[in-house]
DNA sequence: TAGTTTTAAGTTTTT
DNA sequence: CTTAAAACTA
């Protein structure tokens, strides 16, 4: 089968591979294991597409979720055929903004729009519920944004299965109308509002379907309703559709993703082709042998199996640790005994963890230790008041009707400007189109107010000013003066749109105000703003320019990912495991594998399957080596909590882990264990009785029969008896008599039915949902 | 009103 | 332990 003609990017490509990338025609989803080389799959057919079909790089859309894994991409399918460069890379959100920007103005939307984040989200949302408690303003953030993963608008009868309060769906319609006065975006309506576009504008529908011809997505099995709406609504009679992605890698359920979307692509893309790649060239094989011991757990999945080209290697280790700080140091050692010996680099290493607050015990040791890392993706910068301060500026600047900015920067630093005030501009700003400026400008006020307000509009103005490159005293535009990096208050301002947020962030006293800050709370706001100075220096100072930087900003969170210590190049990763998909390492250690931390205490059922999933991730990141760590004791709100091991190391075959008990030490007093003392099937037998998942002392890992695998009774299944009134169920046994299921209710009575019990008082519960 | 002190509450995961 | 909300004082 093999031409002489075929390129030579081919060759290094196994047969499931190259099929996949010479396949056309049909829609096709390759079903694509961790590690399996999916990312070369789509590079390669991208410059296949191009080079071999003739294909026009700009009608070819490929799609991903994250903007690294977009960046990753385009650099490989660049490095095969340079005319790549031509083709549509971007994550789904950055597809949708850049599809608003230029076709928004047909759903009412004007191109300068701001995209609102979360935080941004439950402050609109808390002048909407004006007494309602902060908790309560959250979930409906929450269910609103996942109402709209759902593609279910207010008046959606649907809208019951998120939140089925009236009072719901009251407020999410106010919240919309909000929104649309304000004409700001949130993260759904990146997906919802193209949908509603092209379901609505055929003119517009017909341009995309024309133009691009083929459509790529990647991790399609973290594409939610709407993301899958879209696809559908892109996709014209002609589109060639390729989706790649894994059922077990799904792990962005709680925010809308739905695994149905892989599963049942065949179904919605009629004549779709299947091919598999199973074979994984990342990882040892103990290494997958661990991975896939915990997913083979979970029920709703396709199955499949993968084999390790790369074949034996060490096993993995199970690291028994006395707590937290013994975790780090455990891990720092690790670390640097094997740079010492120049057997790796810092850089083959990362440290994985469930939670983002996790990462602090790591950093402050590896800083005192001199070891260099990296912190990737946690949020923090952008959560801080002063970035949100200056942001909030630059937003007021391409967005006058900006409801959130401007509630949060007229009166900060503080002008004398009371919430009296600013309700009195919002309420008037109707008249203004919903201007807030507008109405600020004229409305009448108390001479003091007025005084205030007259100092905060001619600070926007003259940002404005910047922006549109005018000057204020003369009629012809301002010449730039970019070399002049002057020093203001602590920041330095440089060149494009820095010069304008330099200038804001003083001339608003946000600098003072910040500073005195920095001074009695030893914190580092001036330079955190320096660092956003920074940033926007990279940008020109222009309407375009700082829209992108906004919606960067918005949209990239990694985008101001620095190192924390030492050189970025080589540098130990300190990293969750949800941001660890689609990379890979040398050597990983995962940290905190502790019931309660991970899986969580709360997970069941479905979502139980997802933390294994979870799992899976992590674990398939691990090319040579791999350790989980895991410890007797956890601070927890400053409190000291006694905890014991993953349930997933009951998952897996003892035979599979090595168990690392040096670097325990040894004084707990408390503490007892029966026969081996680091056996990690022994459970922390002083675990508190609330805790559901924790009646398990001493149990070793039993391979599960196909019975009990199928068996419709699952772990943590929550169930109703008519004597006994709710329960869960804790454990599920095989016996002569079939699956034997041991319920414990919350009446704290425990009772064992055979698993075709039900249907006699004894019933399933939904989980709600 | 602004700025302080006291008290309560809370930790997933992310575009 | 850290942060946010409530309560309090100048």
């Amino acid at each position: 089968m093999r031409e002489k003609d075929q390129p030579s990017y081919l060759e290094p490509l196994n047969p499931e591979q190259r099929e996949a990338v010479l396949h056309t025609g049909k829609p096709l989803l390759i079903l694509a294991g961790a590690g399996s080389g999916k990312t070369r799959v789509i590079t390669t057919k991208i410059a296949w597409l191009i080079g071999e079909q003739g294909m026009d790089p700009r009608s070819i859309l490929a799609v991903t979720f994250t903007n690294k894994a977009a960046r990753e991409m385009a650099e490989r399918a660049r490095l095969i055929d340079a005319r790549a460069e031509g083709a549509m890379l971007r994550t789904f959100h950055s597809f949708g903004a850049w599809f608003l920007r230029r076709n928004g103005n047909l759903a009412g939307l004007d191109s300068s729009f701001v995209i609102y984040d979360d935080d941004d989200v439950i402050a609109l949302l808390s002048n909407i519920m004006e007494n309602s408690p902060k908790a309560e303003v959250k979930q409906c953030a929450h269910h609103i944004s996942r109402a709209k993963d759902y593609f279910l608008s207010p008046d959606d009868p649907q809208l019951a299965r998120i939140d089925s309060r009236k009072k719901f769906r009251e407020i999410y319609a106010r919240y919309e109308e909000r929104m649309a006065q304000i004409g700001n975006v949130d993260f759904g309506d990146l997906i919802k509002k193209p949908v509603e576009i092209l379901r609505t504008q055929d003119e517009v529908a017909r341009r995309f379907r024309d133009r691009f011809k083929v459509i790529m997505v990647d991790e399609y099995q973290d594409a939610n309703v709407a993301q899958f709406q879209l696809l559908k609504e892109l996709c014209g009679d002609r589109t060639y559709v390729c989706v790649v992605g894994d059922d077990d890698q799904s792990i962005y359920r709680f925010r809308g993703a739905e695994v149905k979307n892989i599963l049942e692509f065949p179904d919605k893309f009629i004549g779709a082709d299947i091919i598999r790649l199973e074979r994984n060239y990342r990882s040892t094989s103990p290494i997958l042998q661990v991975a896939a011991s915990v997913v083979d757990y979970n029920r709703g999945r396709l199955g499949k199996t993968l084999r390790a080209e790369k074949g034996d290697g060490p096993l993995p280790v199970l690291v028994y640790l006395q707590n937290q700080d013994d975790e780090a140091n455990y891990c720092a050692d690790k670390i640097e005994k094997s740079v010492k010996k120049k057997e790796t680099k810092w850089s083959s290493w990362a440290v994985l963890y469930r939670t983002n607050a996790q990462s602090l015990g790591f950093e402050t040791l590896f800083l005192r230790r001199g070891i260099p890392y990296r912190v990737v993706g946690s949020l923090k910068f952008y959560e801080r008041e002063e970035i949100k301060d200056a942001l909030a500026l630059l937003s007021l600047l391409v967005n006058p009707r900006d409801e959130v900015a401007f509630r949060r920067m007229i009166n900060k630093p503080a002008r004398g400007i009371g919430p009296v005030t600013v309700d009195k501009i919002i309420d008037a700003a109707e008249n203004y189109g919903g201007d807030l400026l507008e109405a600020t400008l004229n409305l009448e006020l108390a001479k003091k107010a007025r005084n205030s307000v007259e100092t905060f509009l001619k600070l926007i103005k003259d940002g404005k000013n910047l922006i549109d490159n005018i000057s204020d005293n003369e009629d012809k535009p301002a010449k730039k003066k970019n070399k002049s990096v002057k020093k203001r208050d602590g920041i330095i301002g440089g060149e494009g749109l820095s010069v304008c947020l330099t200038q804001l962030i003083v001339d608003s006293g946000l600098a003072d105000y910040h500073k005195a800050d920095d001074d009695v709370a030893g914190s580092n706001r001036i330079s955190n703003l320096q660092e956003l100075v920074n940033a926007a220096s990279n940008y020109p100072q222009s309407r375009e320019g700082l829209l992108q930087f906004l919606e960067n900003i918005e949209l990239d969170r990694s985008m101001m990912d620095k190192q924390e210590n030492g050189d970025v190049q080589n540098a130990v990763t300190l990293i969750t495991f949800h941001n660890t998909k689609g990379l890979e390492f040398k050597r990983v250690i995962m940290t905190g594998m502790e019931q309660g931390v991970f899986p969580r205490e709360d997970k069941k059922g479905d979502e139980l399957e997802e933390e294994r999933r979870l799992f899976y991730v992590g674990a398939t990141r691990a090319m040579d080596e791999l350790y989980l760590t895991t410890c007797a004791q956890r601070r927890m709100y400053g409190k000291i909590m006694p905890s014991s091991p993953s349930m997933f190391f009951r998952e897996i075959d003892e035979d599979f882990l090595q168990i690392d008990d040096r670097a325990a030490g040894w004084s707990m007093p408390s503490r007892s264990f029966a026969g081996r003392s680091f056996n990690p099937y022994n459970f922390n037998s002083g675990m508190s009785e609330n805790n559901s998942y924790t009646a398990y002392p001493g149990r070793p890992a039993v391979k599960k029969s196909a019975a009990l695998i199928n068996c419709e009774w699952q772990y943590g299944q929550r169930v109703f008896h008519d004597d006994h009134g709710y329960g869960a169920v804790i454990d599920v046994k095989d016996s002569e008599d079939g699956p034997v299921v041991r319920v414990r209710f919350d009446s704290g009575k425990e009772t064992r039915f055979l698993s075709d019990y039900q249907g006699r008082g004894f019933e399933k519960v939904s989980d709600d949902w």
